[in-house]
DNA sequence: AAAAATGGAATGAACATTCACTCTATTCAT
DNA sequence: ATGAATAGAGTGAATGTTCATTCCATTTTT
């Protein structure tokens, strides 16, 4: 129970101090004492700061493929896919604020836009599950003639603002207005 | 000749670093040496490093406002005012990068919070051309029965998303491709 | 009793901010 | 008009603080 328990306390610790405090709010003593840990502990798992940063994102990254799959079925017409994937989407932000907000740190910082490119270049893993549906999208001519960054800017700009206010609480969203928030972005993307 | 002269070059220097490098690229002693200036000389005219982030984001957006209702007429009928206001902010947004990139840096930042706080509360000032008109569309039932903002949301997390891309090279935003953006984000929001 | 893991004090680097001093130009006295 | 005095902008080395990271004495595991 001790190997994987202080490395798992660590990434709690973390992920709860730079999604409340940003990365610059939490120093490495903060971090230590809220894993209830000693500071050079979190060395002996992470090899320094910025990989503590990165192997959190992946943690993250990779909870979120299952949670907005479930459910889905590639079968399904273009709309109906459309919809599950941002409702999906929407509802993980809103249902883990913490980590949402551990991602818009890391997406907004040098780390995101390196990552992001590499990315882009090598296109493999990622959300791969949205680029796919775009593709076929624009494949059926059921999606309006635009690049594939222009089409996730039209769907993941309104949801991560829109989660972001109903977590700072400028916003409530109910399930009847998260599906409305959802048809709304089909209107922007669909021909 | 010589006192809005230092201030003007600090204010340059500041945001040129600020945009390029993120907040926490830019030490003080980096900007001093980038205007041309002693490091102390910057507590001449800034109290802090705080109140100089806070300044430089007053002059822009001061200078924002301008931007976008130039030729503008709160006569028109409303798609074609939100067609045009949507436009001239895309359009600052690409045309001042470094000023997008640095109203971007600050608005993800605690700062960020803090204000967009404080202006949903005593809600003055701000992009209240937006407010205004999003305000005459619900009465108006041209726009979808949303609260501020989620129509906000419809409208800037597409544009924000879109001139991110742009600037950082993922996208190519010409004329004709940025017309076609805000019709999809008027799709998104009218009724 | 090794070996591995842990804690936390110690270290050193990076930085914001300060302050004693310099330099310039404006005012004042002659 | 000339030189002395003053004000105050400008400077950057010195200061103090905040951290990430290291190191090793101590504890735990094998």
């Amino acid at each position: 129970m001790t190997k994987p328990d202080k490395r798992q306390e660590i990434v709690r610790a973390a992920l709860d101090l730079f999604a409340e405090q940003g990365f610059h709010g939490a120093p490495m003593a903060l971090i230590a004492e809220r894993a209830g840990v000693g500071a050079g502990t979190i060395y002996r798992y992470f090899e320094n700061r910025d990989i503590l940063i990165q192997e959190l994102y992946k943690e993250l990254e990779a909870e979120i493929t299952p949670f907005i799959t479930d459910g889905y079925s590639d079968q399904a017409p273009f709309r109906a896919r459309f919809l599950h994937l941002g409702t999906r989407f929407l509802r993980y932000c809103i249902e883990y604020p913490l980590h949402f907000r551990y991602l818009e740190q890391f997406h907004n910082s040098p780390y995101g836009v390196a990552y992001r490119r590499d990315k882009l270049l090598g296109k493999e893993g990622q959300c791969n599950v949205f680029t796919e549906l775009f593709e076929q999208g624009c494949a059926q001519q059921v999606v309006k003639d635009f690049p594939l960054p222009m089409l996730c800017a039209l769907l993941f700009g309104p949801l991560l603002s829109v989660a972001r206010d109903h977590i700072l609480g400028f916003l409530q969203l109910d399930d009847s207005m998260i599906e409305r928030t959802i048809e709304a972005c089909w209107d922007a993307i669909k021909r």
